[in-house]
DNA sequence: CGGGAGGTTGAGTAGTATCAAATGAAGTGG
DNA sequence: CCACTTCATTTGATACTACTCAACCTCCCG
């Protein structure tokens, strides 16, 4: 779905993305121009493995999910993106295939920016090319810790990391519970394990009444717990 | 150990790396000004996880490998670079502390770029940005489908996809030797697993007549059949 | 010759995945 | 409102992978 929005309304968003801080009124005036609005609903993807993209894309409200699809289909959840944050950079500036594949977890809101819009900013503003470039290494040290938390634990560690990761992302209530439901499946993609290995966990951390369980609704009870369990976890901190 | 080296010859070098194509002669000179060239012995660290790092660094001859450090000491290679690859720009470009490792393996010639220098080219050159921008886009991805890797695999046919990279990397001489002896501890961290795991599958590929093995050198056989053992690795193609 | 480090092998085991079955929840259509 | 289907979740039993631990071997060096 695509909507319409005034100038004004697409240089208050781009404001509110600390990315464009270092560019010029022209320069905003010229992306604000060329943004595409859209509203999506959940489980919509932004773009999948495999497609050359043709957009950067910038959250504007709400979660995006990235996928990476492995052997025999199994899918792991490499990041949940939330506002702020921006998608497909990756393949814009290396002009490859999309290795991971975004959708919308819940309503999103999101602003399209063409590929050669960006790409003239970032060839003309060197602020701008080496902000996107710091971008580019965190992201990269956060993928490297990750490396370590699925290659190097257990997955009673990873499930803890995995409830803080989702509970940092999607926010508790007031209640303590996720402000969200999850599918055990998709759980499971997250942690990089089979849903049985996850219940059991969820099980056990429920006995130790770490957490309490409400069909898919999970409220957290023991949070610094839930800490210490999934020690040197990249998601915490 | 630092050696003195005359601009011409640090020219030289920088134009043996394609990330410099786009400095202009003065940029260049600047550079070259400014490398300090660094002969390593083999087990010679470059740098240590969890230092700011203050250079930028080129493999000029030489392989490097970079670990990092995972719980209870076990270590993990993520990355083999080679001569014409650079290091530590994630440090420098975000000011975060490295979070690997770089240790020579076997003999390197590096060339040292201060961090400032570096920061002011970047600043001052949007092509250069864009050029580091794309590396680090790069590297992302290879770090991306390296967590498919360790996530998704079994032992097997990651030794096998192992096996396939160090040749890669080090090269195999006419006799489809591995030009290069590592021990099995170190095979186990760029696996991700123990030595006796990395073993037993060696013992199994010469059992199977994919691999000979005499000591530690390693004699490829059947390269086919490890690519496809090591199916939908990262590390073949 | 003794000691140490790396390498190899085997036995035992912990941790996960797999498979199958039972339960529960959410429609759907009569 | 109730059967019927379908899908997600849960639980149990079992298989298997890979790690741990311990013994032994081999080579090298003092």
């Amino acid at each position: 779905m695509r909507t319409k929005h005034s100038t004004n309304e697409s240089l208050a968003l781009l404001n509110s993305f600390s990315l464009f801080d270092c560019l010029s009124g022209d320069e905003k005036l010229y992306l604000a121009d060329n943004i595409v609005h859209k509203e999506l609903d959940s489980k919509t993807a932004l773009y999948h493995e495999g497609c050359a993209l043709q957009h950067l894309m910038l959250i504007i409200e709400g979660i995006v999910k990235q996928v990476k699809r492995g052997a025999k289909g199994k899918e792991l959840v490499i990041r949940y993106a939330r506002s702020g944050e921006i998608l497909g950079f990756r393949s814009v500036m290396t002009n490859e295939l999309a290795c991971t594949t975004s959708e919308a977890a819940g309503p999103v809101k999101a602003g399209f920016i063409k590929k050669g819009c960006l790409l003239k900013l970032v060839r003309t503003n060197t602020n701008f090319a080496y902000k996107l470039l710091q971008m580019a290494c965190m992201e990269l040290e956060e993928t490297q810790r990750f490396i370590l938390n699925v290659s190097q634990k257990q997955i009673r560690e990873r499930v803890a990391a995995t409830l803080l990761h989702l509970a940092d992302i999607f926010q508790l209530d007031e209640d303590n519970t996720l402000k969200a439901t999850i599918s055990r499946k998709e759980i499971a993609s997250a942690v990089g394990t089979v849903p049985e290995s996850v219940i059991r966990m969820l099980s056990e951390f429920k006995e130790d009444k770490l957490i309490e369980l409400n069909g898919r609704q999970i409220r957290y009870i023991d949070i610094p717990k839930l800490k210490r369990m999934s020690y040197s976890s990249f998601y915490s901190v």
